[in-house]
DNA sequence: AGTCGTTACGATGCCCGTAAGGATA
DNA sequence: TATCCTTACGGGCATCGTAACGACT
């Protein structure tokens, strides 16, 4: 058994059962694929895939423990690297994010300055995605962290912290009836057109939930999956835009009246995420700890050791968490 | 980088630095480790070990924590290949057991009994050792199970679980003033010379603190590390016997009075533990259940998935133990 | 002088890539 | 027929063992 042997299972189960696919991944030809899984479940003295004919069907229960087992190991061997580069150079490496359009246009931009002023040597990457993706990247380990509202509480594997709560805001033009009114109610939003996020990101949920709850039906005559795009169309009259408040940039957005909508909806809490089995360089506790102050380096630690998820949602809600 | 790599550095931890040891431990040569500590070094791009000279002096800090992770790494290996051996044949395999010679003297016969009937197919090895020793060899992963009183507690990677309670007998010559007597205290011990275990055994701490909590200073005559020995020289009349109650045999101490003393010292807890990393076959939980049966897989599965040694103690807590 | 680690060198064997073969849908 | 896995074969390279050398105690 090598740690070779262990990457190409796993290439494979990455691949949905294509050894050829699982090739191409790894930059190698397929018998070379086909020959070591032989080798290494002749070794073992079991099937880890059920084949029907060639073909690889599924993986055998003896394979799902396995496979489970070689990624704990090949994640361990990732961890071992990254203690040397550490050692060999607290202020080198590189650091990827992944993360929605809200932070990386409106949240991040200060951090992101901060960090590359303390950490010049750090190579940065930066993925959008939707929260999906950004959880299965962290998921898989190709990014470092993942920042988003939603959808990382659904990987058991991601350690999961909160970082800041934040709610909406609602934007009309000057000249619309709702730019005058002191305090808005949900029956005044539901009256008119609505431009906002596409549901799965920023927190779309909640808003749909206080409506629901209203008993009242919105008329949602667009949505987008950025702030942007949604203060476009409301400059071009679509609508009034309920966005997060944290998008709402007053010197830029003078042409736009922003109401307060916070006694509206259920506040959402942002977090980062990263994988349980992942070593954690110096300048990436920095970068936490930048984009969430409260979260230094033993709160971090606190999280990491926590024994689940739930434990871990046990810590998050006894933080205080700074409000956007 | 490679798993023989890590074994290698794993080799020269365990052999106190001298790569010739490690060799001999690997059976292989000190060159092939002089070689590939060397490429492991270079590719990682700093060095594991301090040298002064050519001598190995010392780890580095770099090293301490790739260490910790190579040793993870290589048990994790260990467990996949017992994941395979699992599903290969749930019935077939090893399993080694350290012990004290109180526990496989008196304890374990009737458990071995009912395991081996249950599993011939299964290589039973018993390994008898000082408390210290059998720690130690459970934690190198050298036995599957370590059973004693003593000491696994001071092993932090050990998952230790309470068996059973016992407590002492004290054990006398027919002739012996003490044999008429009904209730006994600390003070008619003390008058009599004593015949017991060696300090670190089976519990003696317990016996030596009861008399210092009474003021007494007992005349330990003869210690020596198993009951057989003590009962000899009972029935030599060189003193009175202080021995666990389990190591009371009616039938064939017939010439001997065995008398109460559970009311005169606290009651001592045996423990069996295995390291946390280790993969459990069916028959290792099997034969946890066999020796203690409130330890059912699914407690043994609790116990594991704790996140510290203190959550054990408080799992252990909660049991109900069984008293021999 | 003895112990220990490094370097050099040669042989073995492992691992990969190319190419051809056979099964399946 | 296209896709996909297996087998066969050859070359390159990694690893190991022997042997000789150098350093430290």
């Amino acid at each position: 058994m090598n740690l070779q042997q262990l990457r190409f299972i796993r290439a494979i189960s990455d691949a949905e059962l294509n050894i050829s696919r699982a090739a191409e991944l790894l930059h190698t030809s397929q018998p070379a694929i086909s020959k070591q899984l032989k080798l290494l479940e002749d070794e073992l003295g079991l099937s880890i895939f059920e084949r029907n004919g060639r073909q690889l069907r599924q993986v055998t229960a003896a394979g799902q423990e396995i496979l489970h087992t070689a990624r704990a190991i090949l994640e361990r061997v990732d961890a071992l690297r990254q203690i040397a580069l550490e050692h060999k150079d607290k202020g080198k490496g590189a650091l990827s994010i992944a993360t929605t359009h809200t932070q990386s246009r409106y949240v991040l931009p200060p951090v992101i300055g901060n960090f590359i002023a303390r950490y010049p040597e750090v190579a940065l990457h930066m993925h959008q995605g939707s929260p999906m993706q950004i959880s299965e990247l962290a998921v898989r380990g190709e990014v470092d962290f993942a920042i988003a509202t939603e959808a990382l509480e659904l990987f058991e594997d991601l350690v999961m912290m909160p970082c800041f709560r934040w709610n909406r805001s609602i934007l009309v033009r000057r000249d619309h009836p709702l730019a005058q009114m002191q305090r808005l109610s949900l029956q005044d939003l539901a009256r008119f057109p609505i431009v906002t996020y596409v549901p799965g990101y920023t927190g779309r949920a909640k808003l749909d939930q206080a409506f629901n709850y209203a008993g009242l039906t919105p008329r949602v005559v667009f949505t987008a999956a950025d702030a942007d795009v949604i203060k476009t169309y409301v400059r071009l009259g679509l609508g009034i835009g309920i966005i997060a408040s944290l998008a709402v940039e007053p010197e830029r957005d003078h042409d736009l009246v922003a109401l307060a909508a916070s006694h509206l909806f259920e506040w959402s809490t942002t977090s980062i995420g990263f994988r349980q089995s992942a070593y954690l360089r110096t300048y990436m506790y920095d970068f936490i700890a930048m984009f969430a102050p409260h979260l230094d380096r033993a709160c971090v630690d606190r999280f990491v050791a926590a024994p689940n998820a739930q434990a871990r949602q046990q810590l998050g809600q006894a933080l205080e968490l700074p409000t956007l």
